[in-house]
DNA sequence: AATAAAATATGATATTTGTCATACTTTAAG
DNA sequence: CTTAAAGTATGACAAATATCATATTTTATT
C-alpha cells in the first residue's frame, strides 16, 4: 500500500487540501489499478461509486453521439480526478473514460469523498472550483464547435496537444492519437481530418512521420487558429 | 422591501437550503432591479461581485466567439441563479447575460453568498448539484454541436424551446427570439437558419406568421434531431 | 516471413453550409 | 402618416465538409 503523501494527483488535484491523517485514511481504502492502452476505466452509464485519480497515463474522456460516432470531450492527464460531476449530482457518468496509454489509477470510494466534504470545507471549495473551470472550459468549446470551421478547430487541437502534453525528443507531439480520435477532439470525418493533416504538411505547417505528428510553424497555425 | 420566502428564484433554486433566518438576512442586503429587452445584467468580462437571481423574464447567455459572432450558451429562466461559477472561481464572468424580455432580478452582494457558503452545507451542495447539471449540459451540448448537421440542431432547439418555455394560447412558441438569435443558439448563418425555417414550413412541420413560429409536426421533428 | 487486419491516404462526387446580393416586410422614429 | 431602419426571405454562387470508393502503408497475428 503505498503512501499518498507523494502522489501527483495529490499536487494537483482537489485532494491538495487535504491533511495528513485524512491522507493515511485514503491511503487505507484506496485501491489501485493498471489500465492497458485501449482499455476503459468506465464507460458512459456506468455508476461508478466513487472517485479515480490518474496516476499515470492520459485517458480521452467520450460520448457517443446519436450518429455513432464518438466525440472526445476531454482529456485527462496525471493530477486529475474522474468521476467528480456524477458523484455529486449522484448519476450515472456521462461519459466514457478510455486510456490513450497505459495508465495507474487510483479509485477512492464514494464514502470517503463525502467524508472530506462534510469535514473538510477547503476540499470542497477545491472540487467546485474544478468542476467550475471544466464548465468553463466546456463553454468555450462549445463555442469553438459551434462558431469555427474544421480547418480552425484542427489547428487549435494541435496547438493545444503541445501545449498541454508536450513534445518527444525528436519533436513529435508526445500524445499519440490515430486520426479517428484527432477526428473525434475536432468534430469532424475521419477522411476529412486527414484531409486537412494533409493540406497542413503541403503548406510546411506540420511534419507527419507515420501517425506522428510535428508542428513546424507554430506561428501560421496560431494564425489559422 | 419585499420578503423572499415566496420568491419563485427560492422554490427552485440552491437558496431552498436557507433556513428562516438566512432569508431575512439575505432580504435585507439585496438589490432588485427592472432589466428591459435587449439590456444587460452583465457583459462577457465583466467583475460581478455576487450573484443574480431571476424572477421574471428569460435572458440569454452568450460569448462573443473571434469570428464577431454571439453563440448562445445557455437561456435562463425565472428561478435560477446568475453568476455562480464566477463567484466559485473568483474570475470575471465569462458569459454576457442579455435580457430577452423585460426581466426581474435581485443582486445578492458575494459576501453574503459566501456566508451561505460556510456556514450551510445544505445550499452549498445545492449549488454544486447545479453546477454539474449545467456541466453535463454543456457536454451534451457540445457534443450535438460537434456531431449533428444544421438542420438536426435547428430541430432538436424547436422542440426545446416549447419544452422549456412552453407555448401562448394560439399555439405559437411563447419566447420570441430573433431569427439571428435562433442562428446563434444552433451556431449557423442566419440566413442558413432561415432557410432551414422556411424548408421546415413548407414540409409542414411548422408554421411561421411573422416571427411567430408554430411546431406542427412534432414528431417528424423528433426523427430529425 | 507471410498474411490478414487495421490505419492512413487520396480521388471523385454529393451534400451541406456560408456569403453576398437583393427584395420584401415589419417595426420604430419623427 | 411617412420614412428610415431593422429584420425576414430568397436566389445565386462559392466554399467547406461528408461520403463512398479504392489504394497504400502500417501493425498485428500466425
Amino acid at each position: 500500500m503505498s503512501n499518498c503523501d507523494q502522489c501527483i494527483v495529490r499536487q494537483f488535484s482537489s485532494l491538495k487540501a487535504l491533511k495528513k491523517e485524512e491522507l493515511i485514511k485514503m491511503a487505507n481504502c484506496k485501491t489501485s489499478y493498471t489500465i492497458k492502452k485501449g482499455e476503459p476505466i468506465f464507460e458512459e452509464g456506468d455508476t461508478v461509486n466513487g472517485v479515480y485519480c490518474v496516476k499515470e497515463g492520459v485517458c480521452k474522456m467520450t460520448k457517443l453521439s446519436d450518429n455513432g460516432k464518438d466525440q472526445i470531450v476531454k482529456l485527462a492527464k496525471p493530477g486529475e480526478l474522474l468521476g467528480q460531476r456524477s458523484l455529486i449530482s449522484e448519476e450515472a457518468v456521462n461519459l466514457s473514460a478510455i486510456a490513450l496509454e497505459d495508465m495507474e489509477v487510483c479509485f477512492i470510494p464514494k464514502s470517503e469523498i463525502m467524508g472530506f466534504f462534510n469535514e473538510n470545507n477547503q476540499f470542497s471549495m477545491n472540487v467546485m472550483k474544478t468542476i467550475c473551470e471544466d464548465l468553463k472550459d466546456a463553454d468555450d468549446h462549445m463555442v469553438n464547435m459551434a462558431q469555427k470551421n474544421v480547418k480552425q478547430r484542427l489547428a487549435e487541437t494541435l496547438l493545444y496537444l503541445e501545449e498541454n502534453f508536450g513534445i518527444n525528443e525528436d519533436n513529435t507531439l508526445r500524445l499519440q492519437l490515430s486520426r479517428e480520435e484527432l477526428a473525434g477532439i475536432i468534430g469532424t470525418a475521419t477522411e476529412s481530418c486527414i484531409r486537412l493533416l494533409s493540406e497542413f504538411k503541403k503548406l510546411k505547417l506540420i511534419e507527419l512521420t507515420g501517425k506522428k505528428i510535428t508542428l513546424i510553424d507554430k506561428i501560421a497555425l496560431k494564425k489559422i487558429a
